[in-house]
DNA sequence: ATATTTACTACGTCAGACATACCACGACAC
DNA sequence: GTGTCGTGGTATGTCTGACGTAGTAAATAT
């Protein structure tokens, strides 16, 4: 078992944007929307935030992208997850779980 | 209701450590070894970590400190929760139930 | 005597999140 | 024909919490 890191409770930005993409490839504006809808819009993700992740996340080898024409005539580039992505996605689920357990210790309802 | 930013969700250490400071005052060391012992092991704050948050805490309003002869002769830094730290503290418990209400959506357990 | 535990302090670095700003295109109202 | 809203981004720089590394010093155990 890995000891928990402080800032393993940082950087779930990733995890929720990788959550997306498990099924299907998707782009940022999608991505945006669908993380405020899922969160009944108690989390908005900033563009700056979610464009740097897709950087980040492509240059670990997490999510690769491609452009295509999109219905509306628009250019874009969808993102889709890697087995790498897969892998690290799973990774940070029990990480969560951990992280959860011992903040819960320390935490009065 | 205040939206979630995404460094909401980091920061936790000093939630543990006012949560430590609730029913009495208490110093680095302690605060350390009450710290791991609570998490099964599973967190183990670094010394940098820890003694930054207090100064940052101090600063803040959050907690103030004393300097007093131990048992053992050596003199300790003890510090104590104040009014705005319960107040802080409580705040941080709150958005924890909202933070990790919103990240369980997008983890499979 | 020396190693370990206790109890810190100093300094520098890193990465994720964020603020601010800007660009480009289409649709639709006015 | 112009404005503005929604879409779909890019660029640049700053801030902060966490962390790595190192050092200090007294007390206690061996």
């Amino acid at each position: 078992m890995t000891a928990i890191s402080s800032d393993v409770i940082r950087g779930y930005n990733d995890t929720m944007i990788l959550y997306l993409l498990l099924d299907q490839p998707s782009y940022g504006y999608e991505i945006s929307k669908r993380i405020r809808e899922l969160s009944d819009d108690k989390y908005i993700i900033k563009e700056t935030t979610l464009y740097s992740a897709f950087n980040r996340m492509e240059k670990n080898g997490y999510i690769s992208s491609f452009s295509q024409i999109a219905d509306n005539g628009k250019r874009r580039t969808y993102y889709q997850i890697t087995d790498a992505g897969r892998t690290f996605y799973k990774e940070k689920c029990d990480e969560w779980q951990l992280t959860q357990e011992v903040v819960e210790k320390f935490i009065i309802k």
